[in-house]
Order: structure tokens, then sequence, then C-alpha cells
DNA sequence: ACCTGAACACCGTTCAAGT
DNA sequence: ACCTGAACACCGTTCAAGT
């Protein structure tokens, strides 16, 4: 073995992959605004200007770092390899989906970017294909399968936008001034009092994402397979 | 009458409404990055440092354009009241999430603005109360109600997630390196040949997205019908 | 080949000062 | 009461220069 061991190397050289690994514990430690190129310098102990030699710009960073999400996705799910036979699509697509969702829940900051990128990543073309050609193989026909991937939209790669959750750290503020709108929205009242009386552990955070969304995404893929089963055999 | 004459004023004195008013107008012209400090100050004809007069900062600036836009939607659809009698939930549901999609479609950067608020704004609030409270009417039980309005999320507003879409203005490039792209996502080739042959107009653009929209809000309206169907009359 | 210092053009924002 | 100039602390990025 023939190793110059001439003065420890204090670093190993900065590389494309050390610099996306890196974004992405910077977001996952302080969000995706903590993401800042003089902070993801700092992170890797260097300067902001030497991540220009690897990546182009931000942008490809986020570019980067989408795929490597997507990555993650392959691996805990297997791949994204169409089964020759279908069976059950649905129990596939939710397999996917919810697999999908697992990964999405270590980076809560990642649906932010993927929905930034104004190009598809052609990771999430290739998950997409795997999701598309399971309906195929399980019975779909094109046009089908192609409303299927709109009425899935983002629900497809394990989030969904709520409009009534905060962000994640900030939780919502609903005591503040909410006897002036007990009179005001008496409907919202009545539903907060019975989903609390459901579940009187929680109190802020009241609701339960990972139930709300296979609800929603049972409803969807139910809706799918009454479509399915109203197309003309051929 | 007595007014004052002395000299024509240049130019009716700032305000909060101003404020907002131009801040819509300058996204409405050159997007939401568009939307900056300075450049509002320069189309309203002022410095930039005036604005904080009116508005605490930036963020105030959001929260009161997400407060003008669902106001829109307001006038759109004729106000939030829920009616005492719901005959029929489903067509008065479509026809508010409908009317807040024409109004979306008018502003299309206000998804992005609205999904970067922390704190639910009191208006999207009212508007999601008078959502829930037509259900309630229409035979929903609160429970019923709740996952409803999580399943329809962004959607109950009038916008949803397109993975596919590209940002207005910039276009899908999908020719670029579609030959090698064909022999790896033979299903995404095949569904783009379906749908090219039946819509051959539409070269680029190559979704409807006023169908795919009503596609799957019919879906998940029809799932929370069926299950409205289900629970125990009481 | 890989990294850096200095500099540029842009942000949002504060604060004391103008009228 | 309403607006502004100068300044600060932060961005992303370029470019010539270092080793």
């Amino acid at each position: 073995m023939v190793t110059k061991t001439k003065s420890q190397p204090k670093r190993e050289p900065l590389s494309r992959e050390r610099v996306l690994a890196a974004a992405i514990e910077v977001a996952d430690e302080g969000g995706i605004e903590a993401l800042t190129m003089r902070g993801l310098a700092e992170h890797l102990g260097v300067e902001a200007m030497s991540l220009y030699y690897h990546v182009a710009n931000k942008e490809a960073i986020f570019d980067g770092v989408v795929d490597a999400i997507v990555a993650e996705i392959g691996e805990e799910i297997g791949g994204f390899e169409v089964p020759e036979k279908v069976d059950d699509w649905q129990a596939e697509i939710r397999r996917r989906i919810l697999g999908a969702r697992a990964v999405i829940m270590r980076h809560k900051w990642a649906p932010e970017v993927i929905e930034s990128r104004t190009i598809i990543a052609p990771t999430v073309m290739f998950y997409m294909h795997g999701l598309l050609g399971v309906m195929i193989e399980g019975g779909f026909d094109y046009d089908l399968g192609h409303h299927a991937m709109h009425a899935l939209g983002s629900r497809a790669l394990g989030f969904s936008q709520e409009l009534f959750e905060p962000e994640p750290g900030q939780e919502q503020e609903v005591e503040q001034d909410l006897e002036e709108l007990i009179e005001h929205l008496p409907y919202i009242v009545g539903m907060m009092e019975v989903i609390q009386h459901d579940d009187p552990e929680d109190t802020v955070g009241w609701c339960d994402d990972e139930t709300e969304f296979r609800f929603a995404l049972d409803i969807i893929l139910d809706g799918l397979e009454a479509r399915r089963q109203a197309l003309p055999t051929t």
C-alpha cells in the first residue's frame, strides 16, 4: 500500500454529492430558509464561493436535492419498476405513495422545494411513470391514467397542501381571539369540540395528519376504481 | 364648499389599501418574485421606506394580499353565508370552489402566497367555515365534515399542486431529450400519444387544467357523498 | 484541479431626520 | 401625520487571483 501520509489531510475535498448531502442536512436541521449558500458553505467548513465549483448555482442545488429525495423514496419502496402482472393496483399504488410519504415526513421542507421546480425533475418523472405503469397494468386505459395522475397531484409524492396546518415549529394560535370567533364561526367551533372530544389528548395540533392523508387518498383511489370498472371492456 | 386648492396635490396620500392594491397589481404583472418592497414603492411613485408607515413589513403585505384575494372570492360567489336549508350540498360546494378557482386563475401567483402563510388568515377561516357549514346543513356530521376539509385541502380554494405543470410562462420542455426517455418511460410516452390524439391542437400545454381540476373535485365530492350516505341516521 | 477575497447588485429593514 | 436618506445586515453571484 502506497499512501502519502505527508501531513494528515484536513478534510476530504468537496464534491457535488457532499454539497447536496450537506444541503439536506442543513434543511433538515434548520428548515429551507436556513439553506443559504453562505450557511451551507459554513456547514462544510469552506467559503461560499467554493460551492460554485461543484454546482452551477442555488437552483442546481435544489434540483439535486429533489433528485436525492426521490432516490430515497426509491430505496424506501424498492424501486419504481412496474411489475408485469398487477392484481391489486390500489394496494400497490397505496404502498408506493405511503412509502413516499414516509420519506417526506423525514424532510418536511421537501414539498416546498419540489413544488418550486419549474421543470419536472427526471427522477420525479420516473416515479410518476411507475405509478402510471401500475395503473395501466392494473386495468386503466391511458385516458383514465392521465386523469389519475392529475387527481393525485402532489399527493402522489406523499404530501398535500393543508390550509389549516401551520408550518412545523410554528403552532397555530387558535386561542388568541377565539372568544369573538365563536359567534361568527359556529360550525368550526362545533367541529373542534367534536374532534377534541374524540381525541382529548391532542390540544393544539388537533388533527392526525396520517389519518387525514389516508382518508383523502382512499377517496381518490376508490373514485378511480369506480371509473375503471366503468371502462368499456375491450 | 370650502376646498383648499392651493397648488394641485401631486398624488393622493398612501394608505394600507393602496399599498395592497398595488401589490396585487405588481404580482399580476410580474409574478410574485417581482413583488419587492423597492419595486412596489416604485410602482407607487414613492420611496421604499414609505411603505413601512402603512404596513409593518413584507409579511404583513402578504397577509393583506391573501385577505384581498379571499374578499374577491367572496364577491365572486356572493358571500360565505350558509343557507338555512341545503338540498344539494355537492352543487353548492362545487359552485363555491369553482368560483374560488375563477378568482385564483386571475391571480396565478396567489396559491404560493396563500400556502406561505403560517397562521391561517381570518378571511380564509371564514371561507372554510362556509364550506363546512354547507356540508353540515347538507347532512354531514362534524367528523365527516372535518375529514372533508382535509380531503379538499387547497382544492377548497380553487387550486391544487400539479407536479407535471410548469410555472406560467415557463413551458415544459419535453422535446429536449425525449429520444432517450422513450425507452425508459413507455407508459408516459403511451399516455402522451393518446392524449395528443384526443386533442391534436394542444402541442405543449397538453392538459386541460379546468377538466382535470373538475375531475379530481368530482371524485372527492362523490367519495364524500358515499360516506355521508353511510352515516347512521339519527 | 480546486478553493478563495474582494466586489457587485440586489434584498428587507431600522432609525434618525426632514416637511 | 406622512415621507425620506443613509446605513445595516443579509442575500446570490462574478471574476480575477491564489495554491
